[in-house]
DNA sequence: CAACCGATGTGCT
DNA sequence: GCACATCGGTTGA
């Protein structure tokens, strides 16, 4: 295995949709105050273009404080909370209003910690898969909340930062589906396929089989 | 498996 | 008020 890169800003100077596919495969890692480090794979992501895009944060240009990192240079993590109780981690990506959501992880470096991390009812019960595979499950489970990380320069701080470490995820093997969890009142939006995984992946939040089907058709 | 539901805070209308 | 880029539990086919 080579020893892994960090992602720098001129890796990160992408539009969305192409950050969405480019950040398939690559580590997203999370260094505690502890020192502890956690690791994971990303396997899951979806793509918000802002503008036009009726499910984005900031759909017809809308730009508010909570919103702002999405209009910070590329790299700049965005954290908000949704449904009173979870959080979702997005990168922010050239295009002003524009991010990437990542939502599935597959773990590899402090697993244990991460299952300390997700609810405390799971005594230990909860299996690899089941970690990471979902936008808010990888915020607890990678510790990140929105004090701690919203508006981080991900390319710059000492807590949370993207690596490459060689693994190449080919074309064939990533699926694109329509995104997870879009009201029907987003129209066409809740449909158009902005959602990319690794096909392979068992950490994936949620299958398309049809998506899966045509790949190979 | 799927469908449904309650928990729960924030920022809009 | 109400909608929400969700999760974890329960119910029922």
């Amino acid at each position: 295995m080579k020893s892994p890169r960090r992602l720098s800003k001129a890796d990160l100077n992408l539009p969305c949709k192409e950050m969405a596919i480019f950040l398939l495969g690559k580590l997203l890692v999370r260094k505690l105050e502890s020192g502890s480090v956690l690791k994971g794979r990303i396997v899951e992501t979806e793509s918000y273009l802002g503008g036009e895009d009726k499910a984005s944060n900031t759909y017809n240009g809308r730009q508010t404080a909570a919103n702002e990192p999405l209009y910070l240079p590329a790299g700049t993590a965005f954290v908000y909370m949704t449904y009173g109780m979870y959080f979702c981690f997005n990168i922010s990506s050239t295009e002003p209003g524009a991010g990437v959501l990542l939502r599935a992880l597959e773990p590899l470096q402090g697993v244990e910690l991460m299952k300390k991390f997700r609810t405390k009812k799971n005594k230990g019960s909860l299996k690899d898969t089941d970690l990471c595979n979902g936008p808010s499950k990888l915020c607890m489970a990678m510790n990140i909340s929105k004090d701690k990380c919203n508006k981080l320069d991900i390319t710059e701080s000492e807590s949370l930062w993207l690596e490459d470490d060689g693994e190449a995820v080919e074309k064939p093997q990533i699926v694109s589906s329509s995104r997870i969890g879009i009201n029907s009142s987003a129209g066409e939006w809740a449909k158009t396929p902005l959602r990319f995984y690794v096909v392979s992946s068992p950490h994936v939040s949620k299958r398309d089989k049809k998506a899966e089907d045509a790949l190979t058709t």
